[in-house]
DNA sequence: AATTAAATTGCAATCGATTGCGGATATAAT
DNA sequence: ATTATATCCGCAATCGATTGCAATTTAATT
C-alpha cells in the first residue's frame, strides 16, 4: 500500500502513538532519548521509508549543507582537479557541492554569486575570473558572514581564507632553470595582470633575471588570456623582435603548447634553438613531443584544503578566526622542453 | 540601521500595510496583482535588501530547482565537458547544478544516490560506474517519477531518456579504419563487458572484421579498466603472443596513450610497426607524437542535450511522454597514429 | 441610485522538521 | 509512603513562502 505521498515524521509517530518531536529527536540521535524507543522509531522509519525532508529541515535550521564552487571553466584540468578534491572532502563530511562556472565572464559571475547566495549555500569556494575588478558580489558574503575561501585566483581585497600555489617562486624556479640551462633572451608569455598569480609569476621572472644580472626588455613580454590562439599570436609577435628570444617562460602550459606547436611548424627546434617552460602541468603536458617543462600545481590538494577550510569555518561559525592564506607549494618539472641534450 | 535577520516577505507587508501574500504574489509577478502595487511592492523589496529565502519556497511547492549530476570522475575531459554543457543549459533556465563523482565506486554511487534524492533534485544525469550492475538506487527515481537522464554509461533496464555515442559505429570506424591502412591482425583493448559503451565498441569491432573477413583471436582481446596502468600491461601481454598484432584498437585514449609511450620505449614504430586508433578525443591525444587517431564524443554537446532533455521531463511532468534515447554521431578523427607515411 | 461584474487584496492553512520548555513517568532515597 | 532526582517524552511555536478561498473595493451596467 504506497501512501500517497512521502512519510513524514508524523506519520511515523501517529502509527506509534508519539510525538513527532521524539521521532525527530530519535532520528538525530539526540541522546535524550532512551535506546529502546530510538531503535523501534529506526525500524518503524524504514519500514516506512521515511526519508527527512531536508528543504524542511533547512528551513528550520537556517543550513542547507551545501557549499558553492565558482570557477572560470569546469573543463579544464585544474580546475576539475580542484572541484574533485573539494568533492570529495564535502561528500566525506555530509556536504554537497553546487558548482557553477563564470566562463570568465564578469557578469556570469556577478550572476552566479547573487544566485548562491540566495540559496543560501552554507559556503563559497571561488577563483575568479579574469575579467574580474570588482568585487562587490563577493563582498556580498564576507560581510553577511557567509564563509568564503578564494583559491589560486584570489581577491587581495577582501579578507578571507585563501589558498594560492606559490606563483613568485613558480616564475622564479622557472625562469632560473631556463637561465642555468643556458637561456639569456628571456621571454615571458604572461595573463592579465589584474589577476594577481600573474602579476605573481611575473615577478617571480623579473627577479630571477635580476638576479642573474639579465635585463628584461618590455618587448619580451606579453600578456593576454593565454588561450590557444593567443599563445601562437604570441609566439608570432616575438619572433619579429629583432632580437629573438632563446628562452620563453609561459604562464600557462596551454600557451607552451601553442609555441611549441608553432615552432614546430617553422621548423624551430625546442629545445635546441627555444627553450620552454609551461606553468600548470597539464595533462598533456607530459605526453606532448617534445613533453613540456611545467610547474606542477597541486590542484587536489587544493580543492580538499578549500572544503577543509570552508567547513572548518562552518563549524565554528561566530569565532571569527583570523583569516589565513596558505601557500601550497610548487614543484618545477624539468622534461624535455628545457633541456639541450 | 541593519535589521538583525533577513527581510521576509511580511517584513515588507507590514512596512506597506498590505498582506504577505500580495507581496508574494507581486514578487511572483502573478497578474493578478495591478501595476502600481507591484512596483511598489517591487521598490521597498530592494529597499529592504529581500532576498526571498528559498527553502521557504521549496517547501512549499515541493521543487529545488537542482539538478543532480553523477559521474565516474570529474576530473576527466569527457566528463567535465558533459558537466560543461549541463551548467551552461541548467543556468540559463534557472537550475542549480550538484555534482558528485563516484570514483567508479559502487557504494559511493550508491549513497550518492540515496543523497540526491534525499534531497530532492528535481531530476538526475548519470553516467554508470564501472562496477555498477545493479541498479536499485537509480530505480529509486524512475519509480517514483523523477525525472531521469542517462548518458554515454547507460542502464538498458531502466526507462529513461537516455543520450549516447553511437560506440558500435565509432568502433565500426575505427576498426575499418585501421584494416583500409593495412592492419590484419588487430587487437582490441576494451573496457569491463558489463559497461554497455565496451559492449557496443567491441561489437564494432568484431562486426568490422568480420565485414574484412578477418578473424577475430581471442588473444587479440583484452578487457581492463582502461587506466595508464591497464594499458601498459594489455600492450606487453599483447606482445608475447606468438602472433603480434600490427593494428590496435584501443578503447579510449588514455591506454592508446600508454601503448604508444611503451612501443616507443620498446623502439616499436607508431605507425610504422603498429597501427593505433583511440577514443574520445581526448585533449593530449591531439598533441601526442604520433597524434593519435580516434573518435571523437561532443562531450559539451551531450551535457546541453541531457540538460535540455531533463529539464523538458521536469517541466512537463506528468503528460508521461515515452522516453528517447539519442545517439550522438561519432567522428573518426584520422591523425598520425594510424596512417603510414 | 442600485445592482452586478470584475479586479484586487487579505486570511489562514500548509509544507515538514526542529526545539525550548513544561509535564509525566520511573527509580531512588529517606 | 513521600519526596527527590533523573530520565523521557509531548506541546506548540517557529522557519518563510505559497495558495485556495473569501472579502473588499472599484468599475460597469441598467
Amino acid at each position: 500500500m504506497e501512501k500517497q505521498g512521502e512519510t513524514t515524521i508524523h506519520d511515523i509517530a501517529k502509527k506509534l502513538n508519539i510525538a513527532a518531536s521524539t521521532v525527530s529527536r530519535a532520528l538525530n540521535n539526540n541522546p535524550i532519548i532512551s535506546e529502546p524507543t530510538r531503535k523501534l522509531i529506526e525500524k518503524t522509519a524504514k519500514e516506512m521509508g521515511y526519508r527527512p525532508n531536508i528543504m524542511a529541515a533547512n528551513l528550520r535550521t537556517k543550513k542547507t549543507n551545501t557549499i558553492g564552487v565558482v570557477v572560470p571553466l569546469i573543463n579544464r584540468h585544474f580546475f576539475s582537479s580542484v572541484i574533485s578534491g573539494v568533492e570529495e572532502v564535502a561528500y566525506n563530511r555530509g556536504f554537497a557541492v553546487t558548482i557553477s562556472q563564470s566562463n570568465d565572464n564578469f557578469e556570469k559571475e556577478e550572476k552566479i554569486a547573487q544566485t548562491l547566495f540566495s540559496n543560501r549555500v552554507d559556503g563559497l569556494i571561488v577563483s575568479i575570473g579574469m575579467q574580474t575588478k570588482t568585487f562587490d558580489h563577493l563582498r556580498l558574503f564576507s560581510e553577511r558572514k557567509v564563509p568564503l575561501v578564494f583559491f589560486d585566483r584570489v581577491v587581495d581585497e577582501i579578507e578571507a581564507d585563501k589558498i594560492v600555489v606559490d606563483d613568485y617562486r613558480g616564475g622564479f624556479k622557472a625562469t632560473e632553470h631556463l637561465i642555468e640551462q643556458g637561456g639569456s633572451i628571456i621571454a615571458h608569455i604572461g595573463g592579465p595582470l589584474n589577476v594577481k598569480i600573474y602579476q605573481d609569476r611575473l615577478a617571480g621572472f623579473k627577479d630571477a633575471m635580476k638576479k642573474a644580472g639579465l635585463p628584461v626588455d618590455e618587448s619580451m613580454l606579453i600578456h593576454n588570456s593565454l588561450t590557444r590562439a593567443d599563445g601562437t599570436n604570441a609566439i608570432k609577435k616575438l619572433l619579429q623582435n629583432k632580437i629573438k628570444p632563446d628562452a620563453i617562460f609561459c604562464a600557462n602550459d596551454t600557451s607552451a603548447l601553442s609555441v611549441i606547436i608553432y615552432l614546430r611548424q617553422m621548423e624551430i627546434k625546442v629545445p635546441d634553438d627555444i627553450l620552454i617552460v609551461g606553468f600548470s602541468n597539464e595533462p598533456f603536458s607530459e605526453v606532448v613531443t617534445p613533453s613540456i617543462s611545467t610547474i606542477r600545481q597541486p590542484g587536489f590538494e587544493m580543492g580538499k584544503k578549500a572544503a577543509d577550510l570552508l567547513i572548518r569555518q562552518i563549524k565554528l561559525k561566530e569565532k571569527s578566526n583570523r583569516f589565513q592564506t596558505f601557500v601550497m607549494p610548487t614543484e618545477l618539472i624539468v622534461r624535455e622542453s628545457s633541456v639541450r641534450k
